[in-house]
RNA sequence: GCCCUCAUCGUCUAGUGGCCCAGGACGUCGCCCUUUCAAGGCGGUAGCACGGGUUCGAAUCCCGUUGGGGGCACCA
């Protein structure tokens, strides 16, 4: 690949080591998985590395499990563990020593101190609940006793300007920030410290993810500073929000990847939607294959505004992805559907052959792969699911006079679409009805609605046999 | 409350002082095609939040207002 990236290089001059950290929680975030891609394509663009590590301090959230899920998540969109580029998985839980090492060393060098504050005692010295820790232990020269936290001594006047990639340069007011604390009393560090040592000693180059976090970046650029280390290239991303402009939430949205895949997104589909949150190729062109984003996206042209997670744009897209697939390949992506627990019919009941038949028809007519069992299950289930408002809507009273008239014909004719069409058609006639209408009653009693699949094609593939039995069911249920 | 930040059609975006009485896509509406529904074709709808500057000229630059978002833990 050419060297489209250098102006991401900056003054950085080593290899570029972009770092995805999420912290585990059991499902993968749709916007985790936008900064994933993002870091990914940062990566390869500067033919560096995508280096990803797991902070899992937490010790709920250490969990092997939750690993594989986002190994798999991350596979799943195309970012996979054997690739030269990627480098990882590490956890940060195991390093926790060298942040005990660190903080010591920033207590040593003056750059942080011991503090014996409740915050009970620091709200009722400001008076305020809202205003931060006052810096009453700064000068008390505290030695380290368990229940003492160390706090990161801030600078008390100037400002902090991060420069951020795709927000410019944000300055932060130092007084605004207070002295943070960077390990607990029982000198376990925070996510804080651990996120910058590790970042440090991973010898990360580009730090990008949410714009959540670009409070805590004055205070991580801070800690780069003190351990004498230039700070990484910033990027924070733009939220990605609900209808409500509120920042999509795993209590009341559906955030989950593993959810949109699991009802039949395409992971391509998933992927090219993702890379258009928060960003647009210049030609207009947003439909395209990975590799085509990959090559004209850039970090510094993402919007800086938050971005709506449009499910109709995806599902359009998705269509698309579907459509453009070979049939073969189409059949073979709507297997897992196909098969209990998610089709509806027993798994005897299902033919390969008879699905191969119809999947070009249905091909067209689904948005989610998921939804392809409605659209064939009256082919293999024993009886067709009807449903009660199209029953009401066709089967009016000369329902059963056609029915009964077609039933005649379909004896006797060439079980040939052209020819089913041809008998509908002038049964239809001698009762003033267009094909249009004729045929509604026909694909209801056979089918249980009143839209889906061609219904002579549909006619054929089910069997002279079968389609007359559904006839005389709806007949029976007329008379 | 404090800090940061954002603002082009309903939505995602193009646009970086004249090429823009603003382009594309999704949505939506209409028409065509049509055995239903899709798909496809054609067409329409709709936007630079507001107010001041700067400039010969502003969606683009500056200031303010309003509105939105994110963050303010001995969580990650």
């Amino acid at each position: 690949m050419a060297a489209p990236a250098a102006s991401l290089l900056g003054v950085i001059t080593s290899e570029i080591r972009v770092r995805f950290a999420p912290s585990p929680t059991g499902m993968f975030h749709v916007g985790g998985a936008r900064s994933a891609l993002y870091n990914w394509v940062i990566a390869r663009q500067g033919g560096g590395r995508f280096v990803l590590r797991i902070e899992d301090t937490d010790a709920e959230r250490n969990r092997p499990e939750w690993t594989d899920g986002i190994l798999q998540a991350l596979a799943a969109i195309g970012i996979d563990e054997r690739d030269p580029a990627f480098e990882g998985p590490y956890f940060q839980s195991h390093n926790a020593d060298r942040h005990r090492e660190v903080a010591q060393r920033l207590f040593t060098e003056g750059a942080a101190y011991y503090c014996d504050c409740t915050r009970e005692q620091t709200v009722e010295r400001t008076g305020s609940e809202q205003r931060g820790y006052d810096g009453h232990c700064s000068d008390r020269a505290l030695a380290f006793e368990p229940g003492r936290a160390l706090r990161f001594r801030t600078p008390r006047e100037g400002v902090t300007t991060v420069v951020d990639l795709v927000r410019g340069e944000p300055a932060f007011p130092n007084e605004a920030m207070e002295d943070f604390v960077i390990a607990r009393g029982d000198g376990s560090p925070l996510f804080v410290l651990a996120n910058v040592v590790d970042d440090v000693d991973q010898r990360v180059t580009h730090v990008v993810r949410g714009e959540e976090h670009l409070s805590n970046t004055p205070k991580q650029q801070l800690l780069w500073e003190a351990l004498g280390v230039t700070p990484p290239v910033w990027g924070h991303l733009p939220v990605i929000v609900n209808e409500k402009r509120q920042k999509l939430s795993k209590r009341r949205d559906k955030v989950a990847l593993e959810s949109y895949l699991a009802e039949g997104y395409l992971p391509e589909a998933m992927i090219n939607y993702l890379m258009l949150l928060g960003w647009g190729p210049k030609d207009d062109v947003e439909i395209r294959p990975f590799a085509e984003l990959a090559e004209l996206f850039r970090l510094e042209e993402v919007n800086s505004s938050s971005a709506f997670f449009d499910v109709k744009k995806l599902s359009a897209i998705n269509a698309e992805y579907i459509r453009a697939l070979p049939v073969e390949e189409f059949v073979r992506a709507c297997e897992p559907w196909l098969k209990a627990p998610a089709a509806p019919w027993a798994e005897e009941a299902f033919d390969p052959a008879v699905f191969a038949e119809v999947a070009e028809l249905a091909q067209t007519r689904i948005t989610v792969l998921g939804d392809i069992t409605k659209n064939i299950d009256f082919l293999f289930l024993e009886e067709p699911e009807t449903d009660g408002t199209a029953w009401a809507k066709t089967m009016g009273e000369t329902a059963a006079p056609l029915l009964a008239d077609v039933r005649k014909r379909l004896v006797e004719t060439a079980w040939e679409t052209e020819a089913l069409k041809e008998a509908v058609t002038e049964v239809g006639t001698a009762y003033g009805l267009k094909l249009g209408k004729a045929q509604a009653p026909v694909r209801v009693a056979v089918t249980g609605r009143t839209v889906g699949l061609p219904l002579f094609e549909s006619l054929q593939v089910l069997g002279r046999e079968r389609v007359l039995a559904r006839i005389d069911a709806a007949l029976a249920k007329l008379a």
